[in-house]
DNA sequence: GCGTCCAGGTCTACC
DNA sequence: GGTAGACCTGGACGC
């Protein structure tokens, strides 16, 4: 673990197209962080850490400073150095990028108009945005540990890596620890690393995947210009990435299908639970891009995080799926 | 306690 | 091109 302090801030406003959540996007229901598990969300304000494609580290804290309707996020960035024009101009862009403000969401809610399904999300999730990581890695670390493991030891390889091997940034009387750089994980033994972080067999293929990043693999943001398809390609070529991490970690919307939500969208699409959710993730992917098409990745996300209401409103048990 | 089973995929060898 | 089997580890479960 490396600590940093950072002492330096600057503070400005970000603008998003309506409607959006500020609380929903950051602190999405189902408990998912934004950039990192040991982030802080209180009284609607969001204190968490990031690391540019750059590898500089920066402490963050978001709160909006608007409506659903006329949205504003108030952002304050901590960094070791005073940040120039050009780098604040840089990092105002990535934000922008990562919070999604710009995208116009209006093709998902006129969805609801003819599907009964999108219609109970958009009203119970209302302005709800999915987001990005700038970090490529840290997707990366998180589609290598949902493999072939339960969610609790997931959870448990991903912890030990922050903790063992990631950064400690100290800002705004907060201590937020980070996912760990490439370089560092490129550096490490792989049998260190399994023992250390109980990767047991995604130790290998973890390496290399850092080794690929350190040595150019294209940032998020540069998958983000090319075409879904060609970035989904793309991830695949690294070790260890199937079809299911790529989709977790392209910034083109996937429809991530595992064992998991292959159960849930058997249940909301073919209203039955199925013996073999493995073998129907392909079917149940090609219904839902025959049903939602390119608004499919915003009903995964949205359904994902809506699981409680769902369950009531369609007498549907999903959260013990 | 102890043994067994298996999980929110991926890769490879084999047909 | 499709498919069975191996792969780390630790929690759950039965005894």
């Amino acid at each position: 673990m490396v600590s940093k302090d950072l002492t330096r801030s600057t503070v400005f406003r970000l603008n998003a197209v309506p409607p959006y959540n500020f609380a929903l996007t950051v602190h999405k229901p189902a408990g998912w962080s934004l950039l990192t598990p040991f982030e802080i969300f209180a009284k609607g304000t969001l204190w968490t850490a990031m690391r540019t494609s750059s590898g500089e580290m920066f402490g963050l804290k978001l709160r909006s400073a608007g409506t659903v309707e006329r949205p504003k996020i108030s952002c304050k960035v901590f960094s070791q150095e005073e940040l120039g024009a050009s780098e604040k101009r840089e990092v105002s862009k990535t934000l922008a990028w990562m919070l999604n403000l710009k995208e116009d969401i209006t093709g998902f809610y006129a969805l609801a108009k003819r599907d009964p399904l999108v219609r109970v999300l958009v009203k119970d999730l209302y302005g709800m945005r999915s987001t990005r990581q700038p970090d490529i890695f840290s997707r990366l670390i998180l589609a290598v540990s949902l493999q072939m493991a339960p969610i609790a030891r997931s959870n448990q390889m991903m912890t030990l890596l922050i903790k063992e091997y990631g950064d400690s940034v100290m800002f705004d009387g907060k201590d937020i620890l980070y996912w760990p750089p490439p370089e560092r994980i490129a550096d490490a033994e792989v049998e260190e690393l399994r023992k250390r972080c109980k990767l047991g067999y995604r130790a290998k293929p973890l390496k290399s995947i850092a080794e690929s990043i350190r040595d150019g693999f294209p940032s998020l943001q540069k998958l983000d210009g090319i075409s879904a398809e060609e970035a989904k390609a793309k991830l695949m070529e690294l070790e260890g990435i199937g079809e299911y991490s790529a989709d977790i970690v392209t910034p083109h919307a996937g429809f991530a299908l595992d064992v998991w939500s292959a159960k849930i969208f058997s249940m909301l699409l073919l209203r039955r639970e199925t013996e073999s959710p493995r073998d129907m993730i392909p079917k149940l992917k090609k219904l839902a891009e025959q049903r939602w098409g390119r608004w499919r990745g915003y009903v995964f996300v949205y359904v994902l995080h809506d699981l409680d209401n769902l369950s009531r409103r369609f007498n549907l048990n999903l959260t013990q799926a």
